[in-house]
DNA sequence: CTGAAAGCGCTTACAG
DNA sequence: CTGAAAGCGCTTACAG
C-alpha cells in the first residue's frame, strides 16, 4: 500500500499538485480555485486516506512546528507538570513537543540542543542545568527562538519565565519568624544556578533583616549525592545546632527527604520545629498537619513559556521578553 | 546567516554532494572516497558548522528517528517515570520522543495517533485509552510498528509489555488475608481496560477462594469524577459496610485520595484497617507506618518497550511480540 | 575513487 | 481559475 501523496491526488483527479495543494490547506480563495474542483479534491483525499507529510512541508517551509522542551528529569513532578502545561498549549498553537531529559548535566544539555536542532525544531523550551549557559547563548546569538523557564540566566537575554524566587523565599522565612522561630535552618542545592542563589539570598536577607543570620545554619547540598547528605544536614543542624525551632526547604525533593529524615529523628512538626517547603509535594496530603509550602503558578508558567515562544518564532530578531511571577504561600497558619 | 547545508560543504570543496553526504555519514568505505577528500570533507564540515537537517534526511530515507509516545497524562507520576525510561532507551537507539498526552480521552488518543502520524514517527508506544481500539488497530493493520504498554488490548496483536496484573491483584489480596481480614474492599475505575478487569479478577478470584467475596465490597470509581467518589465509596464501605478490615486500592491515584479520607475519618492504618495499594506513591514515605503496595518494575517496561519497537520497526511485517511482567508486593508485614 | 542526477512530498512564485 | 517548474536538504543507485 503506497503512501498517499499530494502527486497521487492530483493524478487520479487530472489536476496539479499545485491545486491539490492549495486546497488541502485551505488556500482556495488565495489561488481562487472554482469551488466544485476543489470540493472534489476534498472528497478524493479523503477516500483516498491522504495523510499530509509533515517532514516534507517542514523541509519546505523551512519549519516544522515542533518545540523542543529540555528539562532536567522529566519523572520530577514539578517537571513533568511543567511539560503538561506547556504541551497542552504548544497543542493549541499547532505545535508538538518533543521532550528531553539533561539530569542536570551540562554535557547532556549540549547533547540535546544539538538533537533537537538537527530536527530543526522552530523553538526552544530549556530548565537550564548549571553550567548550560554558554549552550543557550549560542542559540540566542543565532537568533533562535529560546525561552528559559524556572531559571534564568539574566546576563544573556534569551526569553524567560521565572517566579520571583527572592521574594518567595523571603516570604516563607518571614512566617516562620512570624510564628516565633528563631534559629531558622535552609536546606537548598549547591548551585551557580539564578533561581537557587535567589532563593538563598530571599533566606539571607529576610532573616539577616530580624538579626537572626548564622552562616552555620545554611546546609548545602550536591544534587549528586542527594539522599546521603540531607540526613548529615539535617543531623547537624539539629543536634550540633540544637536551637533550630525552623527549617526552609528550597525545593520539594529536598522538603520530601528532608521531612523523612525529621521523622526517622522522631521530631514532630510543628511542634518540635516548624517548616517551609519550595513547591508542593503529594506527600503533604498525608501529614497530620498541613505542611507550608510556596505555591509555584505551573500552569501559568507553561502558557506564558509557549505564549512568548509563539511571539519570538513569528519575529526572531524581537527583544525577547522576560517574565516574572510571583509565587504565594499556601497553608501557613500566619497570614502574609 | 544562510544555513550550511551538504551543497554549501560541496561547493566551497568543489566536490560533489554525494561526496559530502558519503563521509559525513562515515560511508566512506562503500563509496571508496581517498582519505584526504575524506579529511578535507569533515574538517570543513566543522569549521562551517554544519549541522545535518533531520527533516530532509528523513524524507529521503523514510524514516524520522522519531517515536510518538501517548500517554494518559504526562503529569501522573507513574507516566512521567515510563516516559522517563522510555527516552532513555529510546536515545541510545538514536531516537527522539514526541510525547503526547490522551488525558483518558478517545477522541485524543484519536487525534494524536494522526497528528504523530503526519509527522511520520517510526513507531508508536501507546498507553491506550478505554475505548481506543480501533485506533490501535488500524496502526497494526497498516503494518505501523505498534507497542501498547500497562494495558494491552488482546484481541488485536499489537505487540505489548504489561505486567501481570490478576496475580498481582490475587498476590495483594491474600497477604491481606493472610493478615486476618475478611471483609476487604476494592477501589478500583470503572474501565473496561484490560488492566482494570484483571486486577478486579484477580482480587475477586483471590477472594472466592477463602469464602469471603461481596459484591458490596467492591467501589467502582469514575475516572472523571473521583475526587467526588473517593470519599463516598470510601464511607460507604466503613459506615454501611462496617464490617470491612480491609482495603485495596487499584492504582496510586486512587490510594492517594483514599488514604486521605481515612485519614480524614480518622482510621488508623494498619490498627483499624489494613491497605495495599498499586503502585508506589512518594506520599507512603511520609506515613508513620510503611504501606504496602505492588510493585510494578518501570525501567523494565519502558526498556522492553522500546526493544519490541525496535524490533517492529526493522521487520515490520514480523510477529509482535507481548512480554507480561511479575509485579512484586513490597512493604508488606506478611510473606509472600 | 568521484560526479551528475533523480527523487522523497511538499509549497510557492510565476506564467498563462 | 489552473499548470509547469523550481527547490527545501538529503541519500542512493548509476555511470564513468
Amino acid at each position: 500500500m503506497a503512501r498517499v501523496s499530494i502527486k497521487s491526488i492530483a493524478e487520479v483527479l487530472g489536476v496539479s499538485t499545485a491545486t491539490v495543494s492549495l486546497v488541502l490547506n485551505g488556500k482556495e480563495k488565495e489561488g481562487r480555485v472554482s469551488k466544485d474542483v476543489a470540493e472534489k479534491i476534498r472528497l478524493k483525499a479523503k477516500e483516498m486516506h491522504y495523510e499530509p507529510n509533515n517532514l516534507a512541508r517542514g523541509l519546505r517551509m523551512g519549519c516544522s512546528q515542533t518545540i523542543g522542551l529540555i528539562v532536567a528529569d522529566i519523572s520530577n513532578l514539578f517537571f513533568a507538570n511543567l511539560a503538561f502545561h506547556i504541551q497542552e498549549h504548544a497543542e493549541k498553537y499547532g505545535y508538538s513537543v518533543i521532550i528531553t531529559n539533561t539530569n542536570e548535566s551540562d554535557l547532556k544539555l549540549e547533547k540535546m540542543v544539538n538533537v533537537l536542532k538537527s530536527r530543526q525544531v522552530d523553538g526552544f523550551i530549556i530548565v537550564p542545568t548549571e553550567h548550560g549557559m554558554p549552550y543557550v547563548e549560542t542559540l540566542v546569538k543565532r537568533n533562535i527562538p529560546t525561552v528559559l523557564v524556572d531559571r534564568n540566566f539574566a546576563e544573556i537575554k534569551a526569553g524567560a519565565v521565572v517566579v520571583d524566587n527572592y521574594h518567595a523565599s523571603a516570604k516563607a522565612v518571614k512566617s516562620l519568624i512570624r510564628q516565633g522561630c528563631r534559629n531558622i535552618g535552609l536546606i537548598i542545592y549547591k548551585s551557580r544556578l539564578q533561581h537557587m542563589r535567589e532563593r538563598k539570598r530571599g533566606y539571607i536577607d529576610a532573616i539577616t533583616e530580624h538579626g537572626f543570620y548564622n552562616p552555620d545554619f545554611v546546609k548545602e547540598i550536591n544534587y549528586s549525592t542527594i539522599s546521603n547528605d540531607i540526613p548529615i544536614a539535617i543531623e547537624s543542624l539539629l543536634l550540633k545546632e540544637n536551637r533550630i525551632d525552623g527549617i526552609f526547604f528550597a525545593t520539594n525533593t529536598l522538603s520530601m527527604l528532608g521531612i523523612k529524615q525529621l521523622m526517622n529523628m522522631n521530631r514532630r512538626i510543628p511542634e518540635d520545629l516548624k517548616v517551609v517547603c519550595f513547591d508542593k509535594s503529594d506527600a503533604f496530603d498525608f501529614m497530620d498537619i498541613p505542611i507550608p509550602y510556596i505555591f509555584q503558578p505551573l500552569p501559568e508558567m507553561g502558557r506564558i513559556a509557549v505564549e512568548l515562544l509563539v511571539e519570538q518564532i513569528k519575529e526572531p530578531s524581537g527583544e525577547r521578553k522576560c517574565v516574572e511571577l510571583q509565587a504565594s504561600l499556601v497553608n501557613s497558619p500566619v497570614n502574609n
